[in-house]
DNA sequence: CGTTGTGTTGACTGCACTCAACAATTGTGG
DNA sequence: CCACAATTGTTGAGTGCAGTCAACACAACG
C-alpha cells in the first residue's frame, strides 16, 4: 500500500492556494506516498517539514482531550501544509484518501528566506489568506444555522472545484467536524436538500447542486428554507 | 467628545502583540481620538491605512445581513489592526471605550517593504499568530459548550492581563457575539460561575477568577461542572 | 427624578444532539 | 463470485442545551 497505485485521480480540490510557485523550487523534496487513514503530522509537534500533495486529499484538525474534533481544513494537489507556523504544528494532519506528497525541509526555507527578500512576501501573503479564509469560518461556526453551514460548504467546494458536480473525498463525519455538527444532521440536511430540489446525490461521494442560487442565498442567511 | 478626556486609563488587553517594534517607525502617525460606539472601519473597505491602538480598546467584527454578528477579536493599547490583510478589511472596527490611536499609511508601510527584508518576515509572524488564535477560536465556537466557550475566555483574558482581576472593557453582548453565544447565556454563566465558586463579580466591568485551576479545566473539558 | 441603556432572571421553545435501529456500501476470505 | 463482516450513512424517536420572549433590576445620565 505504498507509493504505488496511489494516484487515484480524485481532485477534490482546486489549486486556490498557488503555492507551487514558491515551493518545489528552492530544494528537491523527498516524494511520498501515504495510505488513506494514515497521520503526517501530529498537533504540537515542531515543524521540521512543510509539504506539497500531488494527489489525495488530507484534513488538518485540531481535538479536546474527550475525543470532540474540529477540523480546520481540507487540502487537495498542489496545496501546502506546515508552510505556514512559527515553531510547532497548530494541527495534526491525516490523510483522507491514499495521499501523494512531496516534503520539503523547513529549515532549507528558513535560510532561504535570509537571501531572497520576495519569499516571505509571499509567505505574508498566503498567511493572509488562511487567515481570512479563518475569520469567515468564525462566523460560520459562531453564528450560522445548520442549513447555512452546510450550504456554504457547498458553495465553497463548488468554487474550490470550479464545477456544481462536486466530487466529495471526504465522509460525512468529517464534513459535521469541519461545520461543527453531528453526522446524523449533516445526513438529515443532505436528504432534506434532496428532496426540497437543490441538490442531487447520485453517490455518497457525489453531489450536483441544481440550484445554486437559492443555495448561495441560503448560505449567505438571506432567505428561509 | 473629540481627543481630550480619552485617556481613561482602562487597559483591557496587554500588549500580547508585540507590534510596537515593527509600526510607529516607518514615519510618523496622525493620532486620533474616537469615542465610544464609534465605527473607524468598515469591512470591505479597502485598506488604506493601519492604526495602533494608544488607549482605550476596539472590536473587530463580521457580520450577515440579518444583524447577526461574530466578534473575531478585541484589541487593546498598543495592538495594532489594518497591518495584517491584502487588499480589503476583513471586518469592521468599533470603538468599545474612548479611543486614542495612531494612524499610519499603508502605503508606506508597502514602500518600506522593499527596501527592508526583515519586515515582512516581521509581518508573517504576526500573521502565524493570529492564524493560531483563529485556529484556537474555531475549535472553540465548533466543539466548546457554552460552559467551556465562557470559560476559556476568562482564562485566555487573565493570560492577557496578567492578574486574575480582570477588567470587563466589552459589555455582555459583546461577550456573546465573539463567543457565539445569546447574552441571556452569558449572563446566566456568569452567575453560575460566581454560585459555584468559581469567580466573583465586584461589578459588571470587573471579574475575579477565583478558581483558576478548576476554570482553566473546565475551558479545556477537562471535568464537568 | 424620570428616562434610557445594560444586565439578570424566569418560563418556555426549538434546533440540533443523543440514542437506537436499520440500510447501503465496501472489504475479506472461502 | 458469493457470503459475511465491518464500516459508513440514513432515518426515527425523544431529549436537552442554549435560544427566545418577557418581566424585572440596576446603573448611568441628562
Amino acid at each position: 500500500m505504498a507509493t504505488s497505485l496511489m494516484l487515484d485521480g480524485n481532485r477534490s480540490f482546486e489549486p486556490r492556494k498557488p503555492c507551487q510557485a514558491l515551493a518545489g523550487h528552492l530544494e528537491l523534496g523527498v516524494t511520498l506516498g501515504m495510505p488513506a487513514g494514515k497521520t503526517i503530522v501530529i498537533e504540537g509537534d515542531p515543524i521540521r517539514h512543510y509539504f506539497r500533495i500531488v494527489s489525495g486529499s488530507v484534513r488538518l484538525y485540531k481535538s479536546v482531550v474527550d475525543g470532540r474534533r474540529q477540523i480546520i481544513d481540507f487540502l487537495g494537489p498542489n496545496d501546502c501544509f506546515g508552510l505556514i507556523g512559527l515553531s510547532n504544528h497548530a494541527y495534526s494532519v491525516e490523510a483522507i484518501s491514499d495521499v501523494v506528497m512531496i516534503r520539503y525541509s523547513k529549515r532549507c526555507l528558513e535560510d532561504t528566506i535570509e537571501d531572497q527578500p520576495g519569499l516571505s512576501n509571499q509567505l505574508f501573503r498566503l498567511a493572509c489568506a488562511e487567515l481570512d479564509q479563518a475569520q469567515q469560518r468564525m462566523l460560520l461556526l459562531g453564528r450560522k444555522s445548520a442549513e447555512e453551514r452546510l450550504a456554504s460548504f457547498l458553495i465553497d467546494l463548488a468554487e474550490r472545484q470550479e464545477t456544481t458536480c462536486l466530487h466529495i473525498a471526504m465522509s460525512r463525519q468529517d464534513i459535521a467536524d469541519y461545520l461543527g455538527l453531528t453526522i446524523e444532521t449533516v445526513s438529515r440536511l443532505f436528504s432534506r436538500f434532496k428532496r426540497i430540489g437543490l441538490i442531487d446525490l447520485p453517490d455518497r461521494h457525489a453531489v450536483i447542486l441544481q440550484d445554486s442560487v437559492r443555495l448561495s442565498n441560503l448560505a449567505d442567511g438571506n432567505l428561509a428554507t
